[in-house]
DNA sequence: CGGATATTCTATAGTTCATTGGTATATGTG
DNA sequence: CACATATACCAATGAACTATAGAATATCCG
């Protein structure tokens, strides 16, 4: 065999490996979660409604590969993803299935699209409002992950709490919901719920960790 | 179940088949090479070192997770990417195999780095180089890659030929030789043997897939 | 139409992988 | 130090995948 198939075939074997380490649903879906920030084995195990057995399993491929690295506190051991080329890696696997696969389409219509006639808001969009001050930005996601990073300035409503909190939204401006990223439906739900009750909303096509690779500022805590 | 898990699980199925796709060395391979441009079944299969046979089985995955389309012309059928997100995705791929897994750098090491003391031209480095006309520009991929499209004012000698055809080159100026892209070592061996011969010589870090990603003009034909 | 070529389909054996039960390790607590 | 908690490792099983041989299909050419 001469030596350059050897080379080539050593090269395209590594790069097979983090292949292999997207070729599960759950593992991709891993990585979507953790591209919102480090999570516990047991957050996550229960985020993507699997045994904690099978989550390190597949959390021992994911580190395998080099996708996500890993830090201990206390008994906890927090994972995260290793660095910001994983995430381009999934938008780019994301763009490719969400523009090839038809299956993906008639998925993502029949739950996202079906709710949302307006058009949804586009980052540029949603920064400008944001500069121009005239719209009420909403984080419908769990409170831990607000605190861990949201828009500047956003209010944190998360959609399990909104009916009962609905009063803290002002009806007066327009508000714009956003979540975890495009195949999130919290803000989906927000925005269905907020229009139930009057308000002028809508709800951003891309989510936090969007928004933070685009270089936009992230404000941290409460 | 919830209903919203049996939507996650069917999105996040769709995305594990393109993982799946790049899960294997040889469809990974055979990805790059058609970034390249589109190559029959037959042309494949010789370049990977693989039977028809299961470069055909190889390219049945690819298909079916809509990464490559193809195009028959009398018996031949012909193979291409699927669209320019598909060559993104590779991309992100290596970028992460490059960054993230000590393997490959250490098998690009000891084949490409070790022969490459100078530091590669980058494509912006190059743009400027050929825009101010002073040096000469050697394509040193096969002929017929070279016709499907080259960097404009190219020089085409295909590496196997260039020890043959060397009085060709200009010896008063600079040479960079580019090829297919980072993991090929044509324009290695050219840079190694042109050096030889006493031209200077450097090679470009990325290929003519890149050029043309990069939205730089292309010329075909011979 | 008949033969030749390029490619794909079908079937199968060998291999790899996900899941899961059992067990081990690491850290914190009383 | 014993014990509880969180996580990782090991092993066995069944499912899925790869490589490959043989048959089938599609197209061209005369």
């Amino acid at each position: 065999m001469p030596a350059h198939r050897t080379f080539k075939d050593a090269l395209y074997t590594q790069f097979a490996r983090i292949g292999h380490a997207m070729a599960s649903a759950k593992r991709i879906e891993l990585l979507d979660l953790l591209g919102q920030g480090e999570r516990t084995v047991e957050m996550l195990a229960e985020q993507i409604a699997t045994p904690v057995k099978n989550t390190s399993a597949h959390l021992r491929v994911l580190r395998h590969a080099r996708l996500v690295d890993t830090r201990r506190e206390g008994t906890y051991v927090y994972y995260r993803l290793a660095d910001d080329d994983v995430l381009r890696l999934l938008r780019a696997l994301e763009a490719v299935g969400h523009s090839r696969l038809a299956d993906v389409q008639h998925v993502v219509r029949l739950y996202l699209d079906a709710h949302d006639e307006l058009e949804p808001v586009t980052l540029k969009e949603l920064r400008r409002l944001v500069r121009a001050g005239d719209v009420t930005v909403l984080d419908v996601r769990p409170v831990e992950e607000f605190n861990a990073g949201h828009i500047p300035g956003a209010l944190s409503i998360p959609v399990s709490a909104l009916k009962r909190r609905l009063r803290e939204v002002p009806k007066s401006r327009e508000v714009i919901a956003y979540c975890r990223g495009r195949y999130c439906v919290y803000s989906l739900e927000a925005v269905t719920l907020l229009r139930k009750n009057g308000y002028r909303a809508r709800r951003v096509e891309q989510g936090l960790p969007d928004w933070r690779a685009a270089g936009l500022p992230v404000e941290r805590g409460a």
